[in-house]
DNA sequence: AAAAGTCAGTTGTTTTTACAACAACAATTA
DNA sequence: TAATTGTTGTTGTAAAAACAACTGACTTTT
């Protein structure tokens, strides 16, 4: 397990833990290491799960299956990534998704109960363990909740202003940058891209905005 | 504020907390009680938050306002309620939404770092409540994600098919009833009722499913 | 029992969006 | 430099969705 120390170090569940602790505590949450071949089940769909995984070499893929088979994938985890935190701390019964491997893989898989029970030598880093997760899961949760904001708008030209109009507040400028293509805000904001390019050049010529590129200038009034 | 200790009990961070420890607890975590009258600001946009709140009585509303001014209720927090705790947890700098009474309320207000910093008295109690925490963030965090997976869908009835398969899916039957009337799943969906009912109409004609009212029946080919 | 209210489905119309195809331009590579 | 690839904007068309208005079934209120 020592030569996967640097991907598990990069693990934002572990920031803040020094090299030499990690052995320890590696020990301590009883943290064991699985091998996977292409295309095998890391987590099934209707299982419960118990246990956070690290990807510490190869990829998995987290993927939902809908009631007439079709499969999308939800997300790609690579070497450092964590997958299965917040099932596995809120208690999920059936789990909605699966994990499979996308090749060969090596997983650290961490029962959650170990983390967040303190073990009778009390080793001191159950707490900063804790504090990471904690963070990890807000910050997703502010990721989610501000995305949801942008796409629950039942418009095109909705979710872009909604979209600009947040990052511009987030920069205190009206001119800024974004950190997308056309392709990628279109995915972001669920539509479609040409559609999206359209509106943004309506709401230019109405003089609500002017862009280039990924440069954006929102206008109060026609001015 | 121990008229307020069957209000605060009944607040998930609270969960499995006596009444005889709340008293200690909340004078260890330095929680303070707040009156707002109707309209007061309680959290300001662009503000960093350091607590969450938890409404006493009275109510706020979570509020976004755009680039332009249009305001968007993002939530009605009633009593026992809890607010600012993914952004306080985050570290969220600038605070994207506002936090408004909609009436003459009272709030407690708790600062983050005093729940995640066990006390000199080591009081047992930060544990449990950041283990409650953590939990309501993680289901806070599972369904938003379930929801994103939904609306994400491009069409009425991708969406439709989502949301009704993962409902199966989590029931583990085909046959199952939803807790949503017509234009609350409309609105969860982000999709115009009319329409909706509509597409379900298709959907039911062409024996994907049938339904009547808030019971649904899914069907694997046309049979 | 009548009246009012709620809810779901239906229809027709208008608006919006997706989709496909292409042109202009920029960036990258050979 | 030429060729290739990627990105953005534009256009036309077809499909989908929103919107508005109305019906009928069922509930609750008066």
């Amino acid at each position: 397990m020592e030569k996967h120390f640097e991907i598990i170090n990069q693990c934002p569940l572990f920031r803040g833990i020094t090299d030499s602790d990690l052995s320890t505590l590696l020990k301590c949450l009883s943290a064991s290491e699985r091998r996977y071949v292409k295309g095998d089940i890391v987590f099934m769909t209707g299982e419960p799960v118990t246990s956070v995984g690290i990807v510490l070499s190869g990829g998995v893929h987290v993927v939902q299956e809908d009631f007439w088979g079709n499969r999308t994938i939800l997300a790609n985890v690579r070497p450092s990534g964590l997958f299965g935190e917040a099932h596995s701390c809120a208690g999920t019964e059936k789990l909605p998704i699966s994990v499979i491997a996308v090749e060969n893989s090596t997983v650290l898989l961490i029962d959650f109960k170990r983390i967040i029970t303190s073990c009778p030598s009390a080793c001191s880093f159950h707490t900063g363990l804790i504090l990471n997760m904690l963070r990890i899961m807000a910050k997703k949760n502010v990721f989610l909740t501000q995305k949801m904001e942008h796409i629950t708008r039942k418009s095109t030209r909705e979710k872009l202003l909604s979209y600009l109009s947040a990052e511009a507040q987030e920069r205190g400028t009206s001119k800024f940058e974004i950190p997308f293509n056309r392709q990628e805000l279109a995915d972001y904001l669920a539509v479609d891209r040409s559609a999206m390019s359209n509106e943004l050049s309506k709401m230019q010529n109405e003089g609500l905005l002017s862009y280039e590129r990924n440069r954006f200038n929102l206008k109060l009034e026609e001015n």
